[in-house]
DNA sequence: ATTTGATCATTT
DNA sequence: AAATGATCAAAT
């Protein structure tokens, strides 16, 4: 693991520093082997890079790089400049236990993230696929209102206990869904009726509509 | 083809 | 147990 930066510009210097290489590369690096596929590493990607990069919040649930707020993402993208998966932000608290969208646990990480696209191309080896360019981003005020909307009504549901209506249907921007090691894995809440009912865990996630947004905007024109 | 619900690995 | 890192694969 590296040291973590001091600054953003540090940590911009570092991110910039990688765009082009591919995970072989990277892997080489800091002595590691590339899985041959993601099926038993899901999260392998995102942590090297937090290990090359530097990051210091070790599993605590505050951004990546704590000193600076800032929270790594990386994002899986498509030969065809699609972002393939919806991006996973963190456990959602239930029973609730935030009342205000700016100390919410999705705020404290969505203020501010460094998005790092990786190439995501089902033809090729996975140790060759490479990694973009950074993207330091926080959301416009109009992207954080709709965020702040999406949430007020997830939490909503979660606080007055509509828990059937939970689903990965609701919210623009932002949805909820399982975060469970399975389907049998339950927490016990008290739903609307005021009874006692068990439902798997659950986690914000980011809708890739968002996320391909942030990307196209960024790597203008660059298809 | 996209989205929702399910799952995998690791760390503290 | 519960948080992190996500992607897989069934359903639509």
């Amino acid at each position: 693991m590296n040291t973590p930066p001091q600054s953003e510009t540090e940590l911009m210097a570092r991110a910039f520093a990688l765009a082009g290489k591919s995970l072989q590369d990277i892997a080489a690096s800091c002595h590691e082997t590339v899985p041959l596929h993601l099926t038993h590493a899901k999260g392998w990607a995102g942590q090297l890079l937090e290990r090359v990069l530097g990051a210091n919040a070790c599993n605590l649930s505050q951004p990546d790089f704590m000193n600076l707020k800032i929270e790594l993402k990386t994002i899986p993208v498509s030969p065809l400049g699609k972002v393939r998966e919806s991006t996973y932000i963190c456990t959602a608290p239930i029973p609730n236990s935030e009342s205000q969208w700016e100390h919410s646990r999705v705020w404290r990480k969505m203020a501010k993230m460094l998005i790092i696209p990786i190439e995501s191309d089902k033809s090729k080896p996975l140790f060759s696929q490479r990694i973009g360019a950074p993207i330091l981003w926080s959301p416009p005020r109009p992207i954080e209102m709709q965020l702040r909307q999406d949430w007020e009504e997830l939490t909503e549901l979660i606080m007055l206990g509509h828990f059937e209506l939970l689903s990965a249907h609701q919210g623009k921007y932002l949805q909820i869904r399982p975060k469970a090691p399975n389907a049998k894995t339950f927490v016990k809440v008290v739903n609307s009726q005021g009874q006692t009912i068990s439902i798997v865990p659950k986690g914000f996630y980011l809708r890739s509509i968002l996320t391909q947004k942030i990307i196209e905007e960024n790597y203008s024109l660059c298809l």
